[in-house]
RNA sequence: CGUCCAACUAU
């Protein structure tokens, strides 16, 4: 049964989608049952597509399989509804999850944060990180790093802030793409200084290595602002850390 | 064995 699962994904990582459908074919042809695994496999490629109708199809043919959907199950449907955008689904979702008498978990919240994120929601999505800590569902870094996007996104560059304190002050290490999301912030927000000092601390403070991102956030606010000596000096930096682009 | 996060660009 695993082979069967491992199967699909490796279709699924190589992007070949009749190989997904000839896989599911064999199974039933070798009378082996999927299980939630093998139907959460299957509605991760759907949603790669865009195609939320047949992800849905999936969830429902794991039910009437007599499957029950596990937590992620459920967060694999909830990811494709936010990657539609389809709030009012989502938040369905969340509740049909719960009447199913399943706890939501730290990715379950992820989610939902980065699609209210996506909306331009943050009030909301402040709400249910303080939903999620009245739960007791510890916030993870990647909890922290939708957090700082969610509010250098709403323009709201202390709020960013205050949420990176916060994961520090809770000894959750930032990772390259945490403090990559808080230069963007500052950038976004007119902050060129202080994202500048953000790259150059990440090395220095955090022991992050920078990427290309990481660089290349700065280096557009830079042209932007008719800085391109500055800017060169950065993509020399660059070129000779060997990042590529 | 399956689920969540960062810039730009392309489709």
């Amino acid at each position: 049964e695993y082979a069967f699962n491992v199967m699909l994904k490796a279709f699924w990582q190589a992007n070949d989608n009749d190989g997904i459908v000839r896989t599911s074919r064999l199974m039933r042809q070798a009378n082996v049952k999927p299980n939630a695994v093998t139907f959460t496999t299957l509605m991760k490629a759907c949603a790669r597509r865009g195609d939320v109708r047949r992800v849905r199809k999936c969830f429902h043919h794991m039910c009437e399989a007599g499957i029950k959907p596990d937590i992620v199950a459920y967060n694999t449907l909830l990811n494709a509804l936010r990657m539609v955008g389809d709030l009012e689904s989502a938040e369905k979702c969340m509740e049909d999850l719960e009447m199913d008498g399943i706890r939501p978990d730290v990715v379950t919240y992820n989610t939902l944060l980065k699609l209210y994120s996506e909306k331009g929601k943050l009030c909301e999505a402040k709400a249910l990180t303080r939903r999620m800590a009245s739960e007791g569902i510890q916030p993870s870094e990647i909890t922290y790093n939708i957090m700082i996007d969610a509010c250098g996104d709403a323009g709201d560059i202390d709020a960013a802030e205050r949420e990176f304190s916060d994961m520090l002050a809770r000894q959750v290490s930032p990772s390259v793409v945490t403090l990559t999301s808080l230069i963007y912030a500052h950038a976004k927000n007119g902050g060129l200084f202080a994202a500048i000092r953000t790259l150059r601390q990440m090395r220095e403070t955090y022991g992050v290595s920078p990427n290309w991102i990481s660089y290349a956030c700065v280096i557009k606010c830079l042209d932007e602002q008719e800085r391109h000596q500055e800017a060169a000096e950065l993509r020399q930096e660059a070129f000779e850390l060997g990042l590529q682009h």
